[in-house]
DNA sequence: CCTAGACTAGACAGGTCTGTCTGGTAATGT
DNA sequence: ACATTACCAGACAGACCTGTCTAGTCTAGG
């Protein structure tokens, strides 16, 4: 037995292109309107292929959403000079993403909205995801010094929410700029 | 012809029955996820009763929508004293309502989150809805005499989209207490 | 009385969905 | 040389979807 029962299941060519293609349909057009048949299509892989590496749609879906989530994580990290423009830096730079154009709201708000059931295996995966978020606001403020860290924090995922939705439903250009005089605002200079 | 024929399309028993149902069931479960055979089972109406008053699928799921418009307009109304508290206490219902035991998140943004086109006519009344709360929280802070009324507006409606979001996600207990000082640190007194 | 229309019950067509299963190819490591 | 496994192609089952259609009941206005 090689070393490549369970890892090669975790990266492999044709599982790559099929969790490529899932990022784009899913996000692009919701998770109900995408088909497991358009997935295989596009990706341009076998169905036997597909079930092999994901057991059911489910499975896809939660590693679609574990894919988002590393992507927002990688963004996040990078620190400016102080804590405050830090916080400042992360919503100008959700400010500028919900401009762009294939923009179509949060991935994790979105796909909730199809799954209602707050048990389902995909709710977890969006709950993991708003709690770093929310930590990791709340530990920046504890950096800035700032008092009612906790509080703030809610505020400023309330923020962040907002603009989600606002730049997919309303036009996106209104919003960014109010972006950074919500934030001071809201954390009080 | 009596003064049937349209206005008895528009207000009839069976069409109230399928009314009330879809609102239920596709606010609670989600829209492509409840059929129209679910539907027309637990209002109790034939299928052919239900294409007689809806066309169409999405003309229900329209019609659904313009439902919860009428709802929050007749919520938004009743005027507080000041405007700044009018506005403080539309925060403050939203802030309930999102606490209550059924509620899951906004029925605006969940249903664009199933209907990505913006061009589709449900995303229209999401639109309009959108369009009409914007305006009316402006109009609000004009004539509590606020400088940058847009500006801010923009910012109540993501706080407002943010609460609906949190209220669905997140433990919806921890979200109401801060929303007063939201308000009131985004409209600066 | 008689007729138009709102309604019920349910079969049906044509499509899509997820997931299984068969059968075969190619590469790789032992 | 051989076994494992990653992969492809596509048929298939069984369920569910929207929307149409037939056939018949009940009610109220003229």
């Amino acid at each position: 037995m090689a070393p490549t029962t369970i890892a090669s299941r975790r990266e492999s060519p044709a599982r790559r292109r099929v969790l490529d293609t899932a990022l784009a349909l899913f996000y692009a057009e919701g998770i109900h309107a995408v088909g497991i048949d358009r997935i295989i299509a596009e990706a341009g892989v076998a169905k036997a292929t597909f079930y092999h590496h994901f057991p059911s749609k489910d499975d896809l879906v939660c590693a679609y959403l574990e894919e988002q989530v590393d992507l927002v994580r990688r963004r996040v990290v990078p620190q400016g000079i102080t804590p405050d423009e830090r916080i400042v830096s992360v919503f100008e730079a959700i400010g500028e993403i919900t401009c762009k154009p294939g923009f179509r709201g949060c991935a994790f708000i979105n796909a909730a909205a199809e799954y209602p059931d707050p048990e389902h295996p995909v709710r977890r995966v969006v709950d993991d995801f708003r709690r770093w978020f929310r930590d990791t606001l709340k530990d920046l403020l504890v950096d800035a010094g700032h008092p009612d860290a906790e509080r703030t924090a809610l505020m400023l995922l309330a923020l962040r929410d907002g603009l989600a939705v606002a730049g997919d439903l309303d036009d996106p250009a209104t919003a960014g700029p109010a972006v950074r005089s919500a934030v001071t605002r809201l954390i009080g200079t």
